[in-house]
DNA sequence: GAGGATTGTAATTTCATGCAACATATTACG
DNA sequence: CGTAATATGTTGCATGAAATTACAATCCTC
């Protein structure tokens, strides 16, 4: 339904235009008074004022009461605005994030904060698509108020699977799932007017690390998380690029020379399994973590540095081409693995130039640490950037 | 100045963005009537009428007259609309490519047609950047008429070179530039109001092949340009990617395994001075051309054939990787080495196929031999796309 | 405490779109 | 061949959102 071409405009269209501007120019800013966000918005404060009137009779902004708890930093001259906030709690999303081995749930309000958050065990392969939807989606409502359920304003769900456009699964190997439309399963078990996006796990887990923190920047950013698998996804913009078959910056599966000659997935070299049988293997021990890994890299044990240096120069490798082709201006690891990086940062860097031109450009590697990443936070984030976009039903429901 | 949010809206600005709406439609579809177009843009056909009417009296759009001529294939019945067109000369855009040994000058319409052409010898190396600016924009100028100029709207200039996010040129080694602006450079011999761009040269093929043919189609387009070096683009949703550095889809460096274990550029691999030096030394014929060799390759000669099964698997390789990290919709292959595809496209297929895990989905492989593609033609398509978006400078002029 | 600066609000104007009605042009059908 | 049906283009009017202007309120500087 969505035409390709830029359809702006009705005389109301434009307001509903510019309350999002609003709300996503508050979302950014955490406050703004009305003359911040006229400003902002290259609007005249007569008509920020009416925005924000008409988003406070609909519950989604309000004024901060707490105003003298900012001291004011900029003391300009002039009468002090009063600020204005997202209501955190006036809209809910949920995210799912079902695995192989555990189903994790998340929740955030309007300022895309997190509410709750909950993991438990959960045996995917075992499990049909149908029955790990049920139990997911009803295990995310059952501590939910009806007052809860009237503000859920979207559902998301990741997997680890591979999507068509459409958003059926077309194939999920770890799970044993094929062509199964994950969409239509959730929403039995929801009220209709809630949307529901599925997404492959990398590509939520991209969409969630760049959300929330600094990386919210713009440019071209690719994330890779790191653990028993290899995962990827680029953002660009702030905006996900899927690919033709939601598969784009899976790097996982991309070739990489290996000391015997032989090419090998990246994943199965600098994957957590690899890191600790490698770990063990050299150690002698067989229960070795990856904390005591990182630990023996850190306290420079050489059986452990020449494994961290494999690493480094395979995933070295494979970010270098990955730069080749699309040039990102940033990259940031994530996953349990990617707790490596601080500790041989230098050899990454130094692996990456060597595997490029002199003179080619490199961009900055970083670690993302923040508590509240993983996929099924990602997958919420994806409906709350929805419901900050013209895509969001606020506005379908006007009819009535 | 470009704000990163969406500023859209006053009660003006809705005409301006609706025309540039209308303006784009009549782009794409050659010819529309007004309901046509009110169907389009999802507008009533009295407005679609009113818009129309002020972009007839600005002169960039007018009625059909030989309506006759297009015989009504599908006779409904009512009142036949009449067809609106783009006027082609209301306005001019110029594309200039910089080469190593030619300069090329390309002048567009509106339609995007082209209405000259033009490549004359020159010595890049030679010459500095100031000097071959000058000569290259004052020879795109000097067989314009006064009125010609001043409906001249852009001029975009494709050197093979990296820029930096600015538009000055960081780096062009075949050239011998370094640190230019070249923008600063050309809009000394035009008039200020003219906006110049400047691209890197695989970039603005990319933007050209992607413009006028069928290609348009959304999703994402990976080009890849193969002369005596190998280059490449990428066009996600008719828009370039273009990187960080402005680097993104240069495949040409990715390094790829060879035969005897090392890796090598495939720049060196399947660029044209490696195909002819590999034919010529395998035929003994010293002065044997590239037509030699494809005539060779489809009359089956054995060394011929040969060659090009390096050529196809080692291409073959870089693209399976490539799809890896951005999941392409399609790959469309241009320059004259890119005239080896049709000869033996089922061997790289299946060395894509090779080269990639089973089921994993891979795009189609087209070759772009349009006539009008070259990146003077992407260049002026730039500018001629700038024009119908909103930063067009046909609405900055009005205060006046 | 006076003056300057900035914010929020109300009244008025401007202007593009939507809506409804109508004249027009062509096809379909009896 | 004439009427009905269908679709197009145009006109006048209503709606609604933002710009403009003016004004009161609040804070800082001197």
């Amino acid at each position: 339904m969505k035409d390709t071409s830029l359809v702006a405009s009705s005389p109301r269209r434009i307001r509903q235009n510019n309350e999002i501007a609003a709300l996503q120019a508050l979302h950014r800013a955490k406050r703004l008074s009305r003359a911040d966000l006229a400003r902002a918005l290259n609007l005249n404060r007569s008509s920020s004022g009416h925005i924000i009137a008409e988003l406070t009779v609909a519950g989604l902004v309000r004024e901060m009461e707490d105003d003298r708890s900012f001291p004011r930093e900029h003391a300009r001259a002039g009468r002090p605005g009063v600020m204005i906030e997202l209501v955190p709690d006036a809209v809910l999303f949920i995210g799912i994030e079902i695995g192989v081995e555990h189903i994790t749930t998340v929740r955030i309000g309007l300022s895309g904060a997190v509410a709750h958050s909950r993991t438990e065990p959960f045996d995917g392969p075992a499990h049909s698509a149908a029955d790990a939807i049920r139990h997911a989606v009803k295990g995310a409502l059952a501590d939910l108020s009806p007052e809860d359920i009237e503000r859920l304003e979207g559902v998301g769900i990741s997997t680890p699977s591979q999507l068509r456009p459409d958003g059926t699964v077309h194939l999920a190997p770890l799970l044993g799932w094929k062509n199964v439309n994950l969409s239509d399963l959730a929403r039995q078990y929801l009220p209709g007017r809630v949307p529901v996006m599925v997404e492959n796990d990398a590509n939520a887990f991209a969409i969630g690390a760049g959300y929330s923190g600094l990386e919210m920047a713009g440019g071209v950013t690719l994330f890779v998380v790191m653990e028993s698998g290899v995962g990827g996804g680029i953002v660009i913009d702030g905006k996900l690029l899927r690919g033709a078959h939601g598969l784009a910056g899976e790097i996982g599966h991309m070739l990489i020379p290996t000391e015997d000659g032989a090419a090998r997935n990246l994943e199965e070299v600098v994957g957590l399994g690899s890191i600790l049988t490698l770990y063990r293997k050299q150690t002698g021990r067989r229960e070795a973590s990856l904390e005591d890994f990182l630990a023996d890299v850190e306290d420079r044990a050489p059986e452990a540095v020449a494994i961290a240096e494999i690493w480094a120069k395979a995933l070295g490798h494979a970010l270098a081409q990955t730069c080749r082709i699309i040039d990102p201006d940033r990259i940031v690891l994530g996953g349990s693995v990617a707790k490596l990086l601080p500790l041989i940062a230098s050899r990454l860097t130094a692996h990456m130039k060597n595997a490029q031109e002199p003179g080619f450009p490199l961009p900055v590697v970083l670690l993302n640490a923040e508590a509240n990443s993983g996929s099924a936070y990602g997958a919420a984030c994806m409906l709350h950037q929805r419901y900050l976009s013209l895509e969001s039903n606020r506005f379908a429901d006007e009819p009535a």
